[in-house]
DNA sequence: ATATATAGTTAGTTTAGTCTAACAAAATAA
DNA sequence: TTATTTTGTTAGACTAAACTAACTATATAT
């Protein structure tokens, strides 16, 4: 009955993370993030209905039930105690950690995942300080903006990246941009989407596509 | 190409472990072993010799290649690793992690389990005393025979459990016995096939069903 | 307001891994 | 040595998750 597939975690995964940076969700993003065509997409959403996880009408948008929503977070959770857990118990650096924990995440055993909790005593944050979910699926929300919204001559603290594939991380090191780095805004340039800032006493112009990545927190 | 899938490892480790203990492997007891029909396991056969991990000719008895051995090897390493890891990093008991480690030991990244072996500093044996293949496939073979063929008056250590499946353990935990526990051998009853044993200061008959999934060495 | 582009759907195919039913070969027992 | 049991095989069907091709609905742009 209520047993959810890896492929269906994938999904609800997916579905979750569109459903906070797009309004409405539709099959062609679903696809694109999850590497599917559409028809596939289209499939699997209904039988995810058809299991109460996501509301669905022809042509119309797609959302999570409470349901679903629920059975979302706890993969995030799975997902992300599982990154941080590599970083801090087993010496993995925050860029490789990710596809193993793509893996991991599926494993069916809520005791591992809680002894993963444990060790770590209970996180709230994950290494790209992304809010780790609690077991009955309430999530921390975080305060702040993403660094494209920077004023000019303000500081900030990084708080979140709202990405954490291997060559966005790879940018940050080589920049020597940590999470929890401070941050100066010296110049927004808002027509090309470009913001001039100081990070470690270095000065570097960085574009819109990183800037909007970086979740910042005035200080 | 040589992309082995989970479902193939589960054969491939079968395969092994049956090969130990009979003298030809044949489709029925590989379809015992993993609980699917006789077709079922006929047809995997096919798709694996094809691949060159078996030898095989119809009503023949099945084989693995040198190929197949060393695959087989790499995934009972990547099992008793995690089982090791389990218990000895994460505070499961030795009942518990099983199943967990059959989930596990599918993985696909190299990466996670040389951290492991690291971690655990290079371990010969697993938690139930059985030995973790290399890196390279080869496998450290005990010295020492099954409990049952144990002689009156003599001592023995255990130093491999045979079978680790929860009821197995759980006896043997109810009676204190352990890895690497002293017996004692008081009387062998060999048209029973029962055996008379002393254990922490304590007189028991076993079965050969348990004193033949003991593996000891004379003290 | 109509044409075009984009998004979504339907139908049918594929692959991996499983199954059942029916049959064939080999081993065992009478 | 013939009958019976056990083991193995073949053929065909099913399910999950993917695909392509063709078509339809909705949104956008001229």
């Amino acid at each position: 009955m209520g047993e959810i597939t890896s492929s269906e975690e994938n999904y609800l995964k997916s579905l979750y993370h569109l459903q906070l940076r797009e309004e409405e969700v539709g099959i062609k993003s679903l696809s694109l993030s999850l590497d599917v065509k559409m028809p596939t997409a289209n499939s699997m959403i209904k039988k995810l209905a058809d299991k109460g996880l996501v509301l669905y009408q022809s042509y119309k948008p797609i959302r999570l039930t409470k349901k679903g929503i629920k059975a979302a977070s706890l993969i995030i959770r799975k997902h992300r105690l599982t990154e941080m857990y590599l970083v801090e118990k087993m010496g993995f650096s925050w860029d490789e950690v990710h596809e193993v924990a793509e893996q991991i995440e599926h494993v069916k055993s809520p005791k591992f995942f809680d002894k993963m909790d444990e060790l770590l005593n209970f996180p709230s944050f994950d290494p790209h300080g992304s809010p780790i979910p609690k077991k009955d699926g309430t999530i921390a929300s975080l305060e702040g903006f993403i660094l494209s919204m920077g004023k000019k001559g303000k500081m900030y603290k990084i708080i979140s990246l709202l990405q954490s594939d291997k060559a966005f991380l790879n940018y940050l090191d080589s920049k020597g941009i940590k999470l929890y780095s401070k941050i100066e805004v010296l110049e927004v340039i808002s027509y090309e989407e470009l913001i001039k800032v100081k990070v470690n006493d270095f000065e570097l112009t960085i574009s819109d596509k990183v800037s909007s990545k970086l979740f910042v927190q005035e200080i």
